[in-house]
DNA sequence: TCCATGTAAATGCAACTGCATCAATATCGG
DNA sequence: CCGATATTGATGCAGTTGCATTTACATGGA
């Protein structure tokens, strides 16, 4: 009942502190790469796509999902973005607990103005930091480990 | 000098939510664990493995480059440090901006009382969702996205 | 020596987070 | 229909962060 411990290997313990420290690299980039630009945190471009992927609305409960957030953060998030008039909220019909996000003009337009900022930063911080050809690889390995997918077999093809 | 935008392609983006993704998930798995043990944070941890490291103590302006803190960050760590009873201040000879940080038994105790629960949670999540062997290549591609080092050339060997 | 500049660390303030809990429904069993 | 339970979303509070600034000291040049 009290399992002696076994310390991780080396090679898990580089996995993990390689992982802490680029996903934190890489995130503080494009953090600050918006910033600069007086831009909005990532966020908040991450749910205004969602939303706007959603034409006829979609409910916060939904967006919990595919965003990374826990549910009281995403409530105040949707304040915040309200506030700003990106998003409005509309009641929900049949369901008087819920409510209906949409995406404003102004939203829409953030989304477009954040996506050259986001998307350079990233290929800047990324493509040139992968060796040729071994993006496809370190995503895949990357996918596994989010605990999602059955565990790994064979390497990855 | 305004360049026309070009989006990052499929498979950078690919590394970039698998990495994001990944990252949250193996540190939310192990800041549960410590939590769930009614440890301290993880931040506490690497605070505290720095200290131990250096048994003639260390001053704040050299963790910070180990930690992956700002300055107000680690300032403020460390005042928890010191309140919590497991990190010392004491003068620094020398240099009467400095303080040179120890660790109090108290604060070894904890770091060796974190250690299973963290390596434990560390080796549950990482090792049984990594493809045999594949562990350092891994760990070799994530290193290279940090921006230290050079930029890789072929494939890790 | 004196001043300008640089570095070490702390801090006031506003914003944000986690946690627990709440209020307002909805749904289901009887 | 009624009450127990579950779900949706918001919120009070304490703790934490980011940012800018401050305080204290060090260092180098005139």
């Amino acid at each position: 009942m009290n399992e002696p411990f076994t310390p991780p290997s080396p090679e898990i313990t580089a996995v993990w502190t390689g992982l802490m420290r680029a996903s934190r690299h890489v995130r503080d980039t494009v953090e600050a790469a918006l910033k600069q630009a007086h831009l909005p945190p990532l966020d908040w471009y991450d749910a205004l796509w969602e939303i706007e992927q959603a034409p006829e609305g979609i409910r916060p409960n939904a967006l919990e999902a595919r965003l990374l957030l826990p549910q009281y953060g995403l409530s105040r998030l949707i304040a915040r973005l309200v506030e700003a008039g990106h998003v409005t909220r509309r009641p929900c019909p049949g369901d008087r607990r819920g409510q209906i996000l949409h995406l404003t003009d102004a939203g829409r337009a953030m989304r477009r103005t954040m996506w050259p900022v986001y998307g350079a930063a990233l290929t800047r911080t990324l493509a040139h930091a992968l060796p040729e050809g071994e993006a496809p690889r370190l995503a895949a390995l990357l996918k596994g480990l989010t605990g999602d997918g059955p565990p790994p077999q064979a390497p990855i093809a």
